[in-house]
DNA sequence: CTGTTAGCGCCTTCAC
DNA sequence: GTGAAGGCGCTAACAG
């Protein structure tokens, strides 16, 4: 039993299939009477167009594609959420792939789309884990596809494409320099693989925080982890039994904060009372348990938001030139903390709403 | 400048297009010494194949949809991220729905899909949340799709579909079954919104756990929640200021826990000090923090894994009857619960395993 | 082995 | 207003 198509509404109702593809499209087209037989006739028997063959006829396409390195991060699955709700507000059709942090599977993505012949294209790119060609590859493979695609969270200049991405360097320089400001001259950090630029350039916050306050920079200090949970655990012990262990710590990431707080439960410290702490990326748990955590929103719903309207202007007028944003840190810290950075002017003032943003 | 097709090549190649597409899918038909001169274009053009318009001349399809509530609570997330990874596997390509729990976007959902013409589909349905004819709507678009669909999570008998489940019954009774056991003759409980079946059956393990323990159910103790952190949170509130306190509580999913510990914490209450607490739903989070969190794990990847396994062994035969899988609950306690549950034989022994999954 | 033909389901000219 | 014809890009017979 096969599925109905316009030839079997055309021949029910007598007319051709130019005239049911009229109905379909350009009703204003079709004699009322005509039109209201075929739609009849339409309704009885369940028809509805398959955008396959009507894509295929248009040369359109309605689907975008989603590359993203792991959707089970709380991050990556709010940002997911958000692209699939609007995409389907606009009528298009979202196809999702998740890499794993794995290059090879960017580009094995990237193949499927290509075929799949996608309108558009949101991704998070993993190719900085991969060797030095992964990159050029991906390009490659990103520009034989011909279609606007948007970059989202990670950066990778030579793609030359628009993205939307999260002020990394101003967070990792403003909450340094908040955790100086509080007093810590010996503040450490765990970061994530330096192969990636958003790792780097968080550490470049950290470090030219210190060289704006002055302040020597003890390589001691710094660990360099891979956005893990338990990498960062590891590492945080390893910080945590120094002889000199540091009075505050800035984590790079979520999964890394966790890791942290892991390790400080471990040795039965307590924040900020032993150690002060800011971690970059919100976790939506301490959020729902109203329990406090110093930390830098990424403002992952308005990425996901600023990134769906580049690409959807892009799809619309394709000659849009490249365009890149950047989101602004939120930083959202216990009073103490608060006060110290609003007084020394290192952030605004009393940025109140949902950390869950 | 457009995409270059089967037509260019065969030009190109001063061969028919049929032969082209015969190097494409049956190379052994093909004179080598022809073959590689088509396989050099192909390379020298970057050409590949629209999987579009070879679907629509196959009349198959590579791609299914996947339906689900809420793609950043981390239960679907996990499943989801299993699903996709697994499609990708199969060579199938996923098209991701996100519902909110809304009936009406179960219904938009699967006209999209219907007329994308996908193979299949993996389904957990937020029909019960509509009204009564919701369930009959979807069926009836479900069934127009004629191809195999699974569902995940939450059952809706009237679709007579394959599926897989948790055994939300067996983990209500068990678990009920240990708090009383515990010593508790007050456990409450919070569940879910009771217009899904899901709700239902742990209640419904809850009730027969005291009916076999021969203790009276107290219907003060039992609150009605949604699912949600902010609700669960305010019905603990009440709960935890009842004359009647309970020394025991069960609560039906993870953000119902949260929202239970949240309002614990408010009352300056210790787990399990003032109160025992079991929650339905592992906590990623408590895992990476290695907190102590008595729960029920639901085994998403499994439930993933097997929902694709049904679904791929559908595809593959259409004749495939539907059949359910039901995933037996699987209990992560503390030392004190465990040995009690153990002793009287409400679980097996010691099953270890990481919580994850 | 290879080319020709027909067709997948739909849309869009171009006539009438 | 409507039909016939051609084409989207590809595959599957059917001949030769």
């Amino acid at each position: 039993m096969k599925k109905t198509t316009i030839n079997d509404i055309a021949e029910e109702a007598g007319v051709s299939k130019a005239t049911v593809s009229r109905v379909l499209n350009h009703e204003e087209l079709v004699d009322e009477e005509t039109r209201n037989r075929v739609l009849d006739i339409i309704r009885k028997r369940r028809y509805s167009p398959s955008l396959v063959a009507r894509n295929l006829s248009n040369r359109a396409s309605n689907t975008i594609g989603i590359i993203i390195p792991e959707i089970d991060n709380s991050f990556y699955g709010k940002i997911l959420r958000t692209i699939v709700n609007i995409t389907d507000a606009e009528g298009l059709i979202p196809i999702c792939f998740d890499t794993g942090n794995n290059p090879e599977k960017d580009m094995k993505s990237l193949r499927i789309l290509r075929d799949q012949r996608v309108g558009g294209l949101i991704y998070a790119p993993s190719v900085e884990h991969g060797g030095a060609d992964a990159a050029e590859r991906a390009k490659q493979l990103l520009d034989d596809m011909g279609v606007p695609a948007v970059l989202i969270d990670r950066n990778v200049p030579d793609f030359q494409r628009s993205g939307v991405f999260f002020d990394g360097f101003d967070a990792g320089y403003r909450a340094t320099k908040i955790l100086i400001a509080a007093g810590h001259t010996d503040v450490g950090i765990i970061t994530g693989s330096l192969k990636l630029g958003i790792a780097r350039e968080r550490l470049r916050g950290y470090l030219e925080a210190h060289e704006a306050c002055g302040l020597p920079v003890r390589r001691t200090l710094i660990f360099e982890g891979d956005f893990t949970s338990k990498t960062a655990y590891l590492l945080s012990r390893e910080m945590l039994s120094l002889p000199e262990r540091p009075g505050a710590v800035l984590t790079c990431n979520n999964d890394t904060g966790l890791g942290f707080l892991q390790a400080l439960a471990e040795r039965k410290l307590r924040t900020p009372r032993d150690i002060e702490h800011i971690g970059i990326d919100e976790i939506d748990v301490f959020d729902d348990l109203r329990m406090r955590y110093n930390h830098v929103a990424r403002g992952r719903v308005e990425m996901a938001q600023k990134a769906m309207k580049l690409l959807t202007a892009q799809i619309r007028n394709p000659d849009t030139r490249p365009e890149s944003v950047w989101i602004a840190p939120r930083f959202v810290l216990d009073a103490h903390l608060e006060r110290v950075a609003v007084r020394r002017g290192i952030i605004d003032k009393k940025q109140k709403g949902a950390s869950r943003l």
